[in-house]
DNA sequence: TATTTTAATTGTTTTTTTTACAATTAAATA
DNA sequence: TATTTAATTGTAAAAAAAACAATTAAAATA
């Protein structure tokens, strides 16, 4: 059959905001741009949608170029798709975002990209529309992680309640009493304690703990109050 | 400056899934497909994005062909892009979901499309893969509403409580304690008692109801509890 | 006109969830 | 051995949610 002959077509992009957490500040991992317009500059890993890839495939594609990493945490966000954004030549470009754990991350492939991690506030400017894509990111993962347990994705395997309750206090800029925190989180059957302690934070240690994946994969749909009055902490 | 010239260009198209309430059940607006391949078959409302408008103003003005309505709920669902998804042509599909008032719809419209109303429960066959876009839009549509105060946008100006349990009820394929609800909808303050009363449903009549549109627009964002226990009801 | 019928309206008690709040403990270090 | 530091744990009060049914307005009917 004939082709929709009489159409335009568009160029399509991937842009990826890739979080991590270094246990302190949540962050996003940024590029040199290697090519004009904007060479140089700071801007998402991002890249073309070719004919044969479907969006996730090109995500996907996009995040291991950059990483190395593959079957980790990544969502459609949002396209963006303002006829003016790139000067160059129209394009809709569909944002991903990506929650890994930083220690993953191979630093051998930064050099390639002369790539960045930088915290959330303090993001450098970024090329066309991509600090708009970065603020839909953090609202998306704000809202998210109220409800779902994507936070875990940016830990390690093993963690303790206090790393994990740090995420939770960066992530919603708040602060979390660490009682509430600890029955909220252990009511919820998501965590499995281990028998070996984190020396490195404290004197004491604290007791590593992971994921039941199971119950990950069973209530991850569900609805959960991982935070308290939400609404109040978006911003 | 010239352009990005080893890139292939794609077809990109925008479908709407609009929702509509006729006081009974949750329903959407499907069409008859006016050209081939599919012609004759049922199908989402959609079109081809132009080279000089937006996202956003593609969904819109594919949504007044339809409806003749404008300033409506519309709202960026997600982007389907798998490679086979239209057999004649790698197509990306932005899909869109609209609320709309189904007595503002009109009529003399849905000539010229073969246009016609189905409850979710019972959606005919679709073309390519527009059945999983509903099936996403339905589970977006839920999970919105059972915290945001969208569903508003489904009736008229003046509606009645019972009215909107109605609405809730089918939207979530449940039932609601009648003494709870109320309680739980005015505790929002989103609503203004008016002084008449709808005949219509009942001898005694029920009192309508309009949007506070100050404290509609003030609470839109925060996550309210709309729906006991949500997650118990997705299905 | 009195009675019946139908759906709208309203309140209280119980249960569950959330919040506020501080003492104790393990382990390294001085 | 004493000190220091952060991890761990429990309870009472407050707030929110859930369970539950009688009363009322108004039309229809006898």
């Amino acid at each position: 059959m004939q082709k929709y002959s009489k159409q335009t077509r568009l160029l399509l992009a991937v842009d990826c905001i890739i979080f991590g957490f270094d246990g302190d500040t949540l962050k996003i991992l940024l590029i040199k741009r290697g090519f004009q317009p904007e060479k140089g500059n700071w801007s998402l890993m991002g890249g073309f949608v070719q004919v044969d890839e479907s969006l996730d495939q090109a995500a996907n594609r996009i995040l291991k170029q950059l990483t190395n990493l593959e079957g980790v945490y990544l969502e459609q966000l949002q396209a963006f798709g303002n006829t003016k954004r790139d000067p160059i030549e129209r394009t809709v470009s569909i944002t991903y975002f990506a929650l890994i754990d930083i220690n993953k991350y191979e630093i051998q492939l930064s050099k390639d990209y002369d790539a960045g991690w930088f915290p959330l506030k303090r993001v450098p400017k970024l090329i066309f529309d991509q600090q708009e894509m970065v603020e839909t990111a953090k609202k998306c993962i704000r809202y998210k992680a109220a409800m779902h347990p994507i936070l875990f994705e940016l830990l390690p395997t093993k963690f303790t309640i206090p790393q994990l309750q740090a995420l939770y206090e960066s992530v919603f800029n708040t602060q979390i009493d660490k009682r509430n925190f600890s029955k909220r989180i252990l009511a919820t059957g998501l965590l499995i304690k281990l028998n070996d302690k984190d020396k490195a934070g404290s004197k004491r240690g604290a007791y590593y703990y992971q994921l039941n994946m199971q119950n990950y994969y069973a209530k991850f749909q569900s609805f959960m109050n991982f935070i308290p009055n939400p609404d109040t902490l978006l911003n």
